[in-house]
DNA sequence: TCATAGTCTGAGCAATTGCTCGCTTCCACA
DNA sequence: TGTGGAAGCGAGCAATTGCTCAGACTATGA
């Protein structure tokens, strides 16, 4: 689980065709995480369940937990872009519009895989910290400062770090939460989330 | 980690002498949890920390799982206890007083030992429902929803289960992503909390 | 002092794990 | 068809794990 040295990735330009593995092997992993748990998630299962062999794996891989980073990053990164190309093309729109869209999308990445995220979230906390994934958290908390910022004069809270910390927060605190109770609903969530930070960032 | 069957209670009535026993045994887990991590936290090693052989151990926990299903028994049902006694010992008083003091036993409850307590909320997440357990979240949804229930005069948003599940949500998410990000002072903390809260509340 | 019953011990078993490495298969080019 | 090397394979090793069980220890009463 903890991985003790960096351990260089095993091979990385991987072209065209090894692509495929690659991503099965994610995939796999995603799947086994998702509806079987951590514990499942074993090399021998991913490799079985990816249609790949052990060796293969490692070929790819250096280590167990670098499948687990790369799970993280890869849906830390889609996150980050979906967000940065929200908040640069509803330049000049309002607070409330441009915000019920990226919790929209956030709320839809986390509801698509709750499991799954859950579990990545978890893992996240648990790993030793990786700069490539520190480096992808920040950018999402530097999006949502950034968006902050262009609307200061809206929000009586000031758009520091600390508060961009907690809306991330709030909106995943929500999500995990009504995914754990069962709903499956998202625009009723979604729209006590926008409640929640609007009320949080004093809105007006 | 995942337990197969109910896996009958080992030994139950424990009296005096034992109890210390039992307490070292979850003591050492919750230490192991805390500062090495779950993969640390395996039998031999609990065992030995505790100062236990075990066997010993094998007496009073039917399984390695049974451990951790009793550490969030007791962190749950204690912050349960603290709960019901501040909305009990606080009734007549404003919605503003009585959930300051509630987030405060909380946000401390949780800032005291942050990483374990983020641990055992995974755990919770991940196990196989007990009924004990289960019973001890679903107390702290009730006593949170009563609280919104009286003074449902104040607040815009209707005081139902899913309101309380919210606000619970909301206050864990928020300290988890402080203590993660390595904020250590519990005032700051609280006084944000509140401002989430009320205002998701839209309390007036 | 002994007998009995309750408690505690820890070597070690069976199972599982992450990972390696000698081998086979594949394929581009001659 | 022959040849080189890259890509893929999977049996199996070394280590670790959860847990058992036959015996050693201790306390109590006679």
């Amino acid at each position: 689980m903890t991985r003790k040295q960096p351990a260089t990735p095993r091979k990385k330009p991987l072209q065209a065709r090894s692509r495929a593995l690659y991503a099965a092997i994610l995939e796999a992993t995603a799947r086994i995480l998702e509806d079987e748990g951590l514990d499942a998630a074993n090399t021998n299962t991913i490799a079985e369940r990816a249609g790949v062999s052990v060796g293969s794996l490692y070929q790819y891989f250096p280590d167990k937990a670098a499948i687990f980073a790369e799970l993280i990053i890869a849906s830390e990164t889609g996150l980050g872009d979906m967000l940065e190309a929200l908040v640069s093309s509803t330049r000049g729109q309002r607070l409330e519009v441009r915000m019920a869209l990226l919790v929209q999308a956030a709320v839809e990445q986390q509801m698509a895989r709750p499991q799954l995220a859950r579990l990545l979230d978890y893992l996240e906390a648990s790993m030793p910290a990786d700069p490539q994934l520190l480096a992808a958290e920040a950018r999402i908390l530097n999006l949502i400062e950034q968006l902050l910022l262009e609307h200061s004069d809206m929000i009586a809270r000031p758009a520091t770090a600390t508060t961009a910390l907690d809306v991330l927060s709030i909106a995943k605190g929500m999500v995990d939460g009504a995914s754990f109770a069962g709903e499956t609903q998202q625009q009723p969530l979604e729209a006590r989330v926008m409640a929640a930070l609007l009320g949080y960032l004093q809105y007006a």
